[in-house]
DNA sequence: GCCAACGTTGGC
DNA sequence: GCCAACGTTGGC
């Protein structure tokens, strides 16, 4: 089993409204590293850290886990959709996505100043310099040592 | 709202 | 294939 984190805006989709839906497909990602994460490495079953950005107190703040293995992403193919690709056709999708589950919350935020002062997370991508992807892979030794701090 | 970092686009 | 211009992300 492998191990994700997946940041999103709580402004625009949180935990928990993930949490409310339960299972939600995770569409609107076009970034082509984020997108071959989701089409060819996410597998079901595998845990995801949902990851708070662009707010208050960015950190993580719940576990996901995937449900449905990467599936072309729809909302590329609507021209009424924000996330709209003309370049992306169903019979030749661009951009991919995956279903996730909504698990629990984490007991309290684990914030990213807090990750960023632990010297075991300095590999942890999220804490890398300049760092902007949104799906990105977590180690196992790094799933423990986070959930550990809960 | 600022701005550093970085991905993408497109002219050449 | 280079690289300047531009757009976006996301912490602060």
């Amino acid at each position: 089993m492998n191990y994700w984190l997946m940041k999103s805006e709580p402004d625009v989709f949180g935990i928990d409204d993930l949490k409310k839906v339960g299972v939600e497909h995770w569409d609107g990602v076009r970034n082509y590293q984020a997108r071959n994460m989701m089409r060819d490495d996410m597998k079901k079953g595998d845990q995801v850290f949902f990851y708070h950005s662009n707010c208050k107190e960015p950190g993580i703040v719940g576990i996901a886990e995937v449900v449905r293995e990467g599936y072309p992403d729809h909302t590329a193919f609507d021209p009424e959709s924000n996330y709209h690709d003309p370049k992306s056709t169903p019979d030749n999708p661009r951009w991919y996505m995956v279903d996730l589950r909504y698990v629990r919350h984490l007991k309290r935020t684990i914030t990213l100043q807090e990750l960023k002062a632990r010297p075991e997370l300095e590999a942890f991508k999220l804490v890398q310099r300049g760092n902007r992807l949104s799906v990105m892979p977590v180690t196992a030794q790094q799933w423990a040592f986070i959930t550990g701090l809960e």
